[in-house]
DNA sequence: TACATGTCTTACCATATGGTAAGTAGTAAA
DNA sequence: TTTACTACTTACCATATGGTAAGACATGTA
């Protein structure tokens, strides 16, 4: 991949996790490297190939880093709370792809797009995974655990795409302090739900 | 308010849910009435008053639901796990205005918009402050207790959102098992988290 | 009757949008 | 030197957008 084509992508993920596919026009990306919407046309086709082109680098990525995550032999319940806390490492680290897989999740709504409900897939797959190998959940249905991840990650994922409002409403000090407390809160939370294993009917 | 001026904002906030600020034009809106978008503009003046309208009466469904749920003086504990569960069960029922409140989220970025973060202050104050009335968590800081509430409350409002991805990813049956699960889940869990109390140092 | 007001329409406009067509400059192989 | 290809540019276009201006029609009121 060409180094403009590359730089092109890179403007475009930022802009879009930023304003939305429809808050962005092709120009706009492409002013932001002081080229002209043609260049970014010859590269890519279109703004939907680009806007592809987007998700599908962010899939791929998520894909290899779940994999590699996954090694270990070590307790189920301890990995599972790595795996989440990581998670939240890297939305930190990284807040852009949250918001931008959030508005996919918006957008989804009858084109249901490939890219992100695989990764999404395959994720929750192998978180599903971890928590019945846990002693109280091995009896647990497949819906009931899968209820139980899906709330785990939902927690964070929420939580990173809640920076902004979270920062305007108890300011910065207050937004820090929280962010020290959100990780071992999430461990303990992840402890706790798999101790007690699934609710009884 | 007139009659029409009602229906706009009811199709307003359909449209906006559905594809957000950017993806709505005024004559998408005026359409679905069978009116011209100067009809529209007769009565909001400009689309972004007509946004804020619909905000604002959401701001204000909330807050009255809240302050009307927050009545008994039964155990914190139980009126916490109730409070989410009739948060998700409203969640449920009418979807859309979770993912408008989700689309605000993500683009408050520095407009940061007052009517969204202050329905959010109120609503989880009064979570907060049921937490902390429960014996274990009685001597947990803020910032700890507010880790604790935004990850049930982001739970349940990621949940909410990713239904058509969920649809796609493990078809409607699924889903509906997964819906099943989840209200009963969401309890559990808030028992869980309230009796383990923050999490040690 | 005359006037005002509220609800809506047609006419119009400047601007932005995604995209096509055609050409230019540079580079590398034949 | 010709040919071909890549990476762009300017010129252009049909369409959509938010918004203004002015008028039509109904209803109520002096």
């Amino acid at each position: 991949m060409s180094n403009t084509k590359q730089a092109l992508l890179d403007v475009a993920e930022t802009l879009f996790a930023e304003r939305g596919y429809y808050g962005v026009s092709i120009a706009n990306v492409a002013d932001e490297l002081g080229l002209t919407k043609q260049a970014l046309l010859h590269h890519y086709g279109s703004k939907g190939r680009l806007y592809g082109a987007v998700l599908e680098r962010i899939s791929r990525d998520y894909l290899s880093a779940v994999a590699s995550a996954s090694d270990a032999d070590r307790d189920p319940a301890e990995r599972l709370g790595d795996l989440l806390i990581e998670l939240f490492q890297r939305s930190l680290d990284n807040p852009t792809r949250d918001r931008l897989l959030m508005r996919e999740l918006l957008d989804n709504h009858e084109r249901a797009n490939e890219a992100e409900a695989w990764y999404l897939r395959d994720f929750l797959k192998s978180l599903v995974g971890l928590l019945v190998q846990c002693p109280s959940w091995s009896r647990a249905s497949s819906a009931q655990a899968f209820s139980a991840v899906y709330q785990l990650v939902g927690a964070v994922a929420y939580f990173s795409v809640s920076a902004p409002t979270l920062i305007a409403m108890g300011g910065k000090l207050g937004y820090r302090q929280v962010c020290n407390a959100f990780p071992s809160q999430i461990g303990h939370t992840v402890t706790s739900v798999v101790d007690a294993g699934p609710p009884p009917h």
